[in-house]
DNA sequence: GTCTATACGGGGATAGAC
DNA sequence: GTCTATCCCCGTATAGAC
């Protein structure tokens, strides 16, 4: 990975969460990261190409946070590390996880991703087995949702800069697991 | 109002909902509609002018959900209602419902335009209301989360095409309350 | 009110020099 | 690996005829 091919990456991930897949041109990229435009499509074919490739490292900066929650013993804890994960995510992995949602409403990048990712699968599983230790009557559903509440909590994040009703709601949200 | 204009204005709706506002361009929207491209400016300025005709119309539709929902006097009931409108709404106003989603996530037109839009700050209102009445302890901090749960839940209606799980986080969102 | 024709810029992508 | 120059299409918007 040479240094212009990282720097190109890097600034795509930041415009693609920041100002979404359609209405980053490839030439903004370039003159936002000081490389030609044509180096893109020699690096990545494509502009999905390019959105590819940043999915690929959106995975591997997913996967410790995902870990970490793993291996938490108490499946009560576990819950509430899910929903802190959100908003730690939003913290130091913003760009990573507001493309997550960017990408959702991009026609013309292919739909399905997040729910497809390995990472959020995992994540999945471990919250149905929380809930099913903590003997809730349908773990399935309080998954189902807990997803919607943090499919909602997330939204509100990326999309209110209010940092006080942030967290007054996430740990209203706790409070009721 | 002359047919064609109110061509332009349903074609628009359409394509905005379904594809997005940057991603639709206004000869998409001639070419469906089945008039001139030129004939859009002549009515609506812009691309950004059309948008806010749509929203308007958008608002008058909106408007009689709400005030059925505000003659419900009782509050639990009334609170089960606010549910069910965001299922009702996407059955029989998809496209008007679905553009309030979409829109937040298109960097081109101008944010905020839901949480500022008369209906549904009435509706948040009438929410807040119904938790007081049912002596909730904190019923703003309970409607915060409710409308997390909705926005949620509205991204999933949007998003997956499964009725049956609709359905199903409904009834569970329902039997919260 | 409506259409046709057109202007002009910016979009993604390629060729070829270095 | 990287840059410059260029291609062609499609985007929004306007002018002017009917």
């Amino acid at each position: 990975m040479t240094e212009k091919k990282e720097l190109i990456l890097e600034t795509a991930l930041r415009l693609f969460a920041d100002e979404g897949f359609d209405t980053t041109s490839t030439s903004k990229i370039a003159r936002e990261a000081g490389v030609s435009e044509g180096l893109i499509f020699r690096h990545f074919l494509n502009k999905e190409g390019l959105m590819d490739a940043v999915l690929d490292l959106c995975e591997v900066r997913m996967n410790p946070h995902i870990e970490a929650i793993a291996e938490e013993i108490d499946p009560r804890k576990r819950i509430q590390k899910i929903i802190d994960l959100t908003y730690t995510l939003y913290q130091e992995e913003r760009e990573f996880w507001q493309l997550q949602f960017t990408i959702k409403w991009q026609s013309s990048y292919k739909q399905d991703h997040k729910k497809n990712a390995p990472y959020y699968q995992k994540l999945m599983k471990i919250g149905v087995d929380s809930f099913r230790e903590l003997k809730y009557y349908e773990p399935e559903k309080e998954l189902a949702l807990l997803s919607l509440l943090m499919e909602g909590f997330g939204t509100m994040m990326i999309k209110t800069s209010d940092p006080t009703s942030i967290e007054s709601s996430l740990e209203f949200i706790k409070s009721k697991y």
